[in-house]
DNA sequence: CTTTAACCCTGGAGGC
DNA sequence: TGCCTCCAGGGTTAAA
C-alpha cells in the first residue's frame, strides 16, 4: 500500500500527536512481522516520552531518548490513529497508546516490520536497514550528478536500478513506471549507458512525480482514517502508465506496455519511451 | 564485486 | 456458491 508519498503523509500525521507524550503502552498482539518483533520492546518503550517522528526512505522512525523504533509498513501496511474504544480489528498487530491518542498498525500480509535501535550502538541512520539506503529524493543532495555518477558502469536496466533504493530512495514500483514515462526514458535502458542530459530529465521526473503524489498520497491517507468501508487506493490516481497495460498512452495513444523487469511489473508507452 | 531469483504473507479478482 | 490460479504498492537474503 505504502509508497514514500503515503510513508511521509503517515509521519506527518503521527508528528502532529506523538513527540512530547509518553506512551503509556506498547500492545504487540501478533510478533511475526518481516522479523519478529523484539520481545522486550514492549517494556522498553513503555512511560517512555517520544522525542521526534522521523522517515528515512520508507522506515518510520520514533525517536526516544533510549532509542528508535524503525517501523516499517512493507506492501499492505498502515498506521493510522483510532478512537480509544474502537474495537481491534483483524490485523491490527501493533496499538502504541497514550494518555489521549492511539495508533494501529494494520497489516494483512505482514511484511512490515518493527524494530528497536538502542542509541548506545550509535545513530540510527548506522543500522543495518539504513545504512546502504540512497540519498532522500526531496534532499538538496539529490541532484542530476547523482543520478550520473551512480549509474555509472552500471548495466542494471535503469528500472531496476531506481527501484533498488541505494541511489535514491522512495521510488516504489508505482512511481518507477511514472518517472520513467514523464523522462520519456525506456525502462530497459541500461543505466549506464544515460546521458547527463537523460539524467536531468529523470531527476525532475522523480521530484514531479512524487511531489504530485505526495498531494494525491495525503488524501487517500486521510480517506483511509476516515473510511468506515474500503479504504483509498492509489489504483485511483490519474496514472500516466502503470496498471494500464493495452490502454491508449494519454499523449500519442499508441497501447501501453506491461513488461516483467526484477519480478514486479514495469508499464511503458513504446513510442514515447523508445530509447 | 554485480545481478538475479526465491521468499516472507494474506486477500482480492477472475476463470471455470 | 466453491475451488483454483494469478497478482499485489517492499525489500532482505542467498545463490549464481
Amino acid at each position: 500500500m505504502p509508497e514514500l508519498p503515503e510513508v511521509e503523509t503517515t509521519r506527518r500525521g503521527i508528528a502532529t500527536v506523538m513527540p512530547g507524550k509518553v506512551l503509556r503502552a506498547l500492545l504487540v498482539h501478533e510478533p511475526r512481522m518481516r522479523w519478529p518483533i523484539p520481545e522486550h520492546l514492549a517494556q522498553t518503550v513503555t512511560n517512555q516520552v517520544v522525542q521526534r517522528c522521523e522517515r528515512r526512505g520508507k522506515y518510520l522512525l520514533i525517536g526516544f531518548n533510549a532509542g528508535t523504533m524503525i517501523v516499517h509498513l512493507g506492501m499492505s501496511g498502515s498506521l493510522r490513529r483510532a478512537p480509544i474504544n474502537e474495537i481491534r480489528r483483524k490485523h491490527d498487530h501493533v496499538e502504541w497508546i497514550f494518555d489521549d491518542a492511539r495508533f494501529l498498525l494494520h497489516d494483512p500480509r505482514r511484511f512490515g516490520a518493527v524494530l528497536w535501535h538502542d542509541h548506545r550502538n550509535g545513530p540510527v541512520q548506522t543500522h543495518p536497514l539504513l545504512a546502504s539506503l540512497g540519498v532522500e529524493p526531496f534532499d538538496p543532495g539529490f541532484t542530476p550528478l547523482t543520478l550520473r555518477q551512480a549509474f555509472k558502469d552500471k548495466k542494471q536496466a535503469i528500472k531496476t536500478a531506481l527501484l533498488a533504493g541505494d541511489i535514491v530512495v522512495g521510488v516504489g514500483n508505482i512511481y518507477a513506471s511514472e518517472a520513467l514515462f514523464r523522462a520519456r526514458i525506456n525502462p530497459k535502458t541500461a543505466a549506464g549507458r544515460l546521458s547527463l542530459t537523460r539524467c536531468t530529465r529523470l531527476h525532475a521526473a522523480i521530484l514531479s512525480t512524487l511531489s504530485d503524489a505526495l498531494h494525491s498520497g495525503g488524501s487517500t491517507l486521510r480517506d483511509y482514517v476516515n473510511a468506515t468501508g474500503t479504504p483509498g487506493s492509489y489504483f485511483d490516481i490519474h496514472a500516466a502508465v502503470y496498471n494500464r497495460a493495452g490502454q491508449p498512452c494519454r499523449v500519442c495513444q499508441t497501447p501501453i506496455k506491461k513488461i516483467v523487469q526484477g519480478q514486479r511489473a514495469t508499464y511503458y508507452c513504446p513510442k514515447c519511451q523508445a530509447r
